[in-house]
DNA sequence: CGCGATTGAGTTGTGCGCAACTGAATAGTG
DNA sequence: CACTATTCAGTTGCGCACAACTCAATCGCG
């Protein structure tokens, strides 16, 4: 039987070549598409997906988004800054808690969601699957970066 | 029977923010274990990639590279240099034709794919999926890609 | 209450990805 | 042969991701 354990380094390196490139080229090729449905928005990916998440949120803090989106502050700080700068969300300090700040989406951010609606469809025909497809790539994608975040640092170097 | 033309856009949009999410967070898991294996090597993913192709080809212009890695110049030029002042390639106008650079490991790069051998079996362990699971993914993955990089820009678009 | 530890947002610096561009070399056409 | 079009590498500019850091606000322990 194949196992990990059975196949020898040199073909585990030309596999490798195979599934690194094909996870990269998959998610930039993703990307493209993206930014082609996502240009009349006036938003990139990543200011979609802060979107996404305020719509179906209302407000939320800076520290809320990067929990959802797993995106830490030095990503998003300037990120919501453009964002406010287009004038989609508005920040503002939170009272209770000086530190935090609170992000909404504007009104015209709000209405945003209507010219986004079918953005995800268009998506989901490029892409050439079906619903259950897709759903089941989710599935698996998101099992695997669990897995992978929760990977002990030791067991990826030599001396783990 | 459920298909994407009964799914209320509404539901879509959600369910965009999950599929989105799950491969934004995969691919960022990804490299993550994988930065972390590469450390010890001084390498970066993408400056990986490159000594994979290069690895196996022996020399390539970066024309050649670019097209295995699906990447432009304007990403490979500033990377190749870095990897020039790393010691692991070489660049050196090609006789044939001036305008074309070929890249080629120097003595430490080609040294770099003992010490590269063993990374691949660990993140291969690290996602905990077993020699089929990895095949099955990277095909998927590849063949998302070539659609996805077919897709007609106008098809995106709300005039298409 | 006082003071050190923690938390939250933001900044800085580096590398990648891509669009748009430059400039030099080559190919192709009349 | 001359002249335009194309090809190739490189540069610039912008946005994202992440590490390492700053600074203020808050928490928590003695």
């Amino acid at each position: 039987m194949e196992t990990l354990d059975t196949v020898p380094d040199e073909d585990f390196l030309r596999l490798d070549h195979q599934i690194c490139f094909s996870l990269h080229a998959a998610t930039r090729a993703f990307n493209g598409v993206y930014r082609e449905a996502l240009k009349e928005l006036g938003l990139t990916y990543p200011q979609y997906l802060v979107m996404l998440v305020l719509w179906e949120h209302g407000e939320l803090p800076v520290k809320g988004i990067g929990e959802r989106l797993r995106l830490d502050s030095g990503t998003l700080s300037p990120l919501l800054k453009r964002l406010e700068a287009a004038g989609y969300v508005e920040r503002r300090r939170s009272p209770e808690d000086e530190r935090s700040v609170t992000v909404r989406p504007t009104a015209e951010g709000a209405a945003l969601k209507a010219k986004a609606r079918a953005v995800p469809r268009r998506i989901a025909t490029a892409t050439g699957l079906d619903l259950d497809e897709i759903r089941e790539l989710r599935e698996r994608l998101a099992a695997l970066a669990v897995r992978l975040d929760g990977v002990d640092p030791d067991d990826l170097s030599s001396c783990g």
